[in-house]
DNA sequence: TGTACATCAGTGAACGCGCGTTCACTGATGTAC
DNA sequence: TGTACATCAGTGAACGCGCGTTCACTGATGTAC
């Protein structure tokens, strides 16, 4: 029973977007193909008229996870008032280890989610990864800039939201990795990680 | 051929050894029974002798690793001389993300190595590693305690530790996260990522 | 605009491979006498 | 200490399940006339 092309292109849509959420929420090995295909509403076999493979799908997924992250942190890099961004920035960190994020990884940071997979991971997710990391963090630097240390060097900055931005990354991870089974520990980590860590 | 009791033990140990080593380099899911025998010079057969299933092995190899992590941060802690003990930390801590240490994930932390399965990981491994990170993490802060914040309270001692641990973590395993793919990002965050982090 | 036919998105059965687990078997070890 | 027998660590074939992938088929869509 064919369809619409148009409603061809929607059910494409749909398998990428539940496919970014799956894959962070239970990691790519943790998902199958025919669980992508019935979170879209669809059965397997028509995975292979969308995607070459199991791993094409993969890359395009966290592609457009990315992507996302990518278009968040730049609207806040290009916020003009100083003030404003730095606020913005400072909200960002605050949610971003939070008990909320750690519980709904499937909505939350896919670079977190998916960075201690990577090593593992095809030439082409690793790729995609890896560039959008890239530009997240250069995203990162810039929103962050000036924030505080408006003399410092580009280089100096940089490092700094290295920095800050591995600190999110751990505690997120952390916080999730005991969650089940140590929810004391993971709460701690979750909630006492400062929001705001310039208390220099 | 039935062999020495004292063989068998002795077979057993290599294999939890060698799965300590294996699961940290290639995730626990990319290591199969036969690799684990294989490694330790058997054949797959033999692994339900010693272990009452791969899950088995995980707890246990797991265990076995935080452990000894646990013991070299104990060591640590128990420097009576804070100067001395200080320094021990920054070695730690500057060890911690090298570019070594990111390139043999099988030979270190195996927190951050197994960080990002845990969440999917059965109840045991779970427990195992949760009860070995919070051990850590208490050898971490005594370890820490004093070293530049001597006036400070138990209680932001401790958070401190927290947000320092976290930030090792992450930064390690985001430079893995992106070793093969772009190299470049990979030793920007192995090397600059700073080793004596307190400079406030 | 209407008709005839080719296309092709989606379906569900089937394939094949990998992997955790089981099992019959071997023969040296450990033990009972 | 020596002998006979039970035990059991290790072996490798085989099982069974899950999962990625393929394929024949369906029938509505899109297109040529």
């Amino acid at each position: 029973m064919r369809i619409t092309q148009k409603q061809s292109d929607a059910n494409k849509t749909r398998v990428i977007a539940g496919a970014s959420k799956l894959f962070r929420e239970k990691g790519f090995e943790g998902v199958g193909v025919a669980d992508l295909m019935r979170a879209a509403g669809l059965t397997h076999g028509g995975f292979y008229n969308h995607f070459a493979s199991k791993d094409g799908l993969e890359a395009e997924a966290c592609r457009q996870a990315l992507a996302t992250s990518v278009d968040r942190m730049s609207a806040v890099a290009e916020i003009e008032d100083k003030t404003a961004r730095s606020a913005a920035m400072a909200a960002y960190r605050r949610n971003y280890v939070s008990k909320k994020a750690r519980d709904a990884a499937a909505a939350n940071c896919p670079m977190a989610a998916f960075a201690g997979e990577m090593p593992r991971q095809s030439e082409d997710v690793a790729t995609a990864y890896a560039t959008g990391l890239r530009e997240y963090l250069d995203a990162f630097v810039a929103a962050s800039a000036g924030a505080e240390t408006a003399r410092a060097s580009a280089k100096r900055a940089r490092q700094k939201a290295l920095v800050e931005y591995s600190m999110l990354v751990g505690a997120l991870i952390l916080a999730r990795s005991v969650a089940k089974a140590d929810p004391e520990l993971s709460d701690e980590w979750a909630s006492q990680t400062p929001p705001q860590r310039n208390r220099c």
